[in-house]
Order: C-alpha cells, then sequence, then structure tokens
DNA sequence: AAGGACTGCAACCGCACATTT
DNA sequence: GAAATGTGCGGTTGCAGTCCT
C-alpha cells in the first residue's frame, strides 16, 4: 500500500500556487499553509471551538469560516489519529455503515480520533476498489453465470451501499440529518457528542470565552500583528502539545492577547 | 526513464438544521 | 414569529504522490 499520510499533507503548497487562488469575496482558496496552520491553532486556542466566522476575520486569516472550521476539524485537531485505519477499524466502518448508512458524521462520532471526511474517503476508495474486484470478478465469470450477474453489478455491495445508501441500509438515512430519527435519536446524538467531548479534549471547558474580550475586537479588523505564532516547531507537534492545551502554561502570553484586544 | 493511470486525501460546495437577534 | 447568522453534514472535485507499463 501506500504511505504518504505525511507528506500528503497539503499545508505547504509549491510557492507559485500560494497567492493565486482568491474566491470572489476575497477569501484565500486552496490548501492551507503551516503558518495559516499556526495562526488558526492559536486563535482557536483562545477562542474555542465555535463562532469560526469571527474566528476567521479576527486572526486575519483570509478565510471563510466555513474553512477555517474544516481545516482545524479535519486536520489540526489534537485528537485526531493520524495514519492507515487498522483492520479493526475497517472492519467497524464497514459494520457501522451497514447499520447507519452514509451518516459519516454518525460513524466518526464512534470511532474516537477519526474524521467524518477520513471515513468517507476510505469508504469511497474502498467501494471502489470493491466495485472494480466484483466488476472483475463478474466480468472472469460472466461467460459461465447467469443472466443474474448482470443485474448483480447495479446490487453488488459496493455500488448499492454507496450510491444508494440512503435507501437500501437504513431506514432513517433517506432523509440526511436523520429528520426520521425523532427527537430520542437527536437526543442521543447530543449524549453522544457530549460523551466525545467530555472525554476527548473538553475544549469548552477551559474555554477562554469572553465576550467582552470579542466585542473589544473592530469587527473585520486584521488580528493583531505583534501575535507571534508559537515557536518553529511543526504545526502538528505544536497542535498536539501540551501546552496548546494546557491554557495555564500559557498564561503571560494570553495575557498579552489580551491586552492587545484592549479586554479589561 | 518517461509518462499515463491510479490512489488517497485535503478542501470546496450546496444544502439543511440550529441558534441568535 | 421572522429574518439573519452560524454550524454541521454529505457529496464532489482537484491535486500530488505512487504505481505500472
Amino acid at each position: 500500500m501506500k504511505t504518504k499520510q505525511a507528506s500528503k499533507a497539503k499545508a505547504a503548497p509549491s510557492p507559485g500556487k500560494e497567492e493565486e487562488a482568491v474566491a470572489p469575496g476575497g477569501f484565500r482558496k486552496g490548501p492551507w499553509t503551516e503558518q495559516e496552520d499556526m495562526k488558526l491553532a492559536w486563535f482557536v486556542r483562545l477562542f474555542g471551538e465555535r463562532r469560526w466566522d469571527f474566528l476567521a476575520k479576527v486572526s486575519g486569516l483570509n478565510r471563510t469560516g466555513k474553512s477555517c472550521r474544516l481545516r482545524w476539524v479535519n486536520y489540526l485537531h489534537p485528537d485526531l489519529k493520524r495514519g492507515r485505519m487498522s483492520p479493526e477499524e475497517e472492519r467497524l466502518v464497514v459494520d457501522l455503515h451497514a447499520r447507519w448508512g452514509n451518516r459519516w458524521s454518525r460513524i466518526a462520532k464512534a470511532m474516537p480520533g477519526r474524521t467524518d471526511n477520513e471515513i468517507k474517503n476510505y469508504w469511497r476508495t474502498h467501494t471502489r476498489k470493491l466495485h472494480k474486484d466484483t466488476r472483475a470478478a463478474s466480468a472472469a465469470s460472466a461467460s459461465t453465470t447467469t443472466t443474474t450477474s448482470t443485474s448483480m453489478s447495479a446490487a453488488s455491495p459496493a455500488t448499492t451501499s454507496s450510491s444508494s445508501s440512503s435507501s437500501t441500509n437504513d431506514n432513517d438515512n433517506h432523509s440526511h440529518h436523520g429528520h426520521g430519527d425523532q427527537e430520542t435519536a437527536a437526543s442521543q446524538e447530543q449524549a453522544d457528542h457530549q460523551l466525545l467531548y467530555t472525554s476527548g479534549i473538553g475544549m469548552d471547558s477551559h474555554l477562554l470565552w469572553n465576550d467582552a474580550l470579542m466585542d473589544s475586537y473592530a469587527w473585520g479588523a486584521a488580528a493583531p500583528s505583534m501575535i507571534v505564532p508559537p515557536p518553529s516547531s511543526p504545526v502538528w507537534d505544536y497542535c498536539c502539545s501540551d501546552s496548546l492545551w494546557g491554557i495555564g502554561d500559557d498564561e503571560v502570553e494570553y495575557k498579552k492577547m489580551l491586552a492587545v484586544a484592549g479586554a479589561p
């Protein structure tokens, strides 16, 4: 198999390309640079995982809040596992997909450290491979099998599960957001979410959420230029380091930030 | 050795739901 | 209660690394 997890990180695009992707609103698009990652991590640390639009503005990142959130959730979050899925995880994905269909976020919640995007990607690859194998197999035996094999291609696990999972696998998944789930399921999901948070880093628990601070920012203003991103170590190390989450360690830095922001 | 095909993954998009004003 | 804003989700695309011929 291929091992390109680390090298594949598009955080450092080739020099020429970096500036060219700019959305109509003036927002940057495309791969994130290491500096952007650092900045984002820094501001997420300050403000927590919410108000992404605000965070995007205040940080001075020329990104949409959505983009920031995605980057954080799928790449920078310290709880993420990196690397290939283990066979156990692969089995789990198959199991859970059989049960829940394309409810990736739900599946992801059952697999700590894995993101919906990651699982989705894995499944796509997985089904593509399976589909290919199935086709190859059916082609090989085409001459000997009955006509059922032709309709099988449409009914093969791979194709049905991915393209029509919404109608085959799960009673409620033809409505993407679980409209059919009823409140019990919704509250269950909430409970799951809560569990995830409490068992995980529990960002909110030590969140430096401070509305006064927020209000003190001039909306749309660029981030204070004197906010120095964390040390020169790789972003990932930084994100995983205790210092990022152990807010107490960095009280001085934080106070500096408050001062910059003009907070009382 | 070269170049096309394949693969894996990051990131974007559009939509829907949730929350706030 | 309506409108505005924020957030989350699933689907899709594009790119870069690797494999294969």
